[in-house]
DNA sequence: ACAGAATGTCAAATATATTTGACATTTATT
DNA sequence: AATAAATGTCAAATATATTTGACATTCTGT
């Protein structure tokens, strides 16, 4: 799996540590490292809360055209 | 979780069963049956994959506005 | 250069997605 | 009405996402 950029950018426009984000969706910070490292493969449900508090859609921030 | 229509109105659209869908995607005519039924949270790997085969979106096939 | 915060990473434990097999119910076809 | 295909559902087993704790590294500001 490929590196999650399109969240770290996401991140960074409001400003939110890999912490601040991990707590405002309820995982711990390595979950939400790992995610942004591209290790593995969350829940949907996980995806569409980051997607809620980050303001972005699930195709701008997990689509991805290969597997 | 609330019954996932989307998916099943593009596998009608493809003409697709539960069973064809599943074997397309790699997993059990269970998981995908219970998928629909919205029983469950699938990996966003797994929703990726459903997608590609459907030939929709995972805004399409796997947004919720409210969890 | 130093200190503190943010990030990257590992191993062991826990929670949960997914499989398998089996059976009941519904839907479509004749 | 009868038969087969498609769907719904359950329990037990397995695979994997997620947590926790701990430590190393990089980044930022002073």
């Amino acid at each position: 799996m490929a590196r999650n950029i399109p969240i770290k950018v996401a991140r960074a426009e409001k400003d939110m540590t890999q912490k601040a984000l991990a707590e405002a969706v309820g995982i711990s910070r390595q979950t939400m490292n790992a995610i942004e490292q591209g290790e593995y493969n969350p829940t949907i449900k996980l995806c569409r809360s980051i997607c809620r508090v980050l303001g972005k859609s699930l195709d701008e921030l997990f689509w991805e055209d290969e597997e």
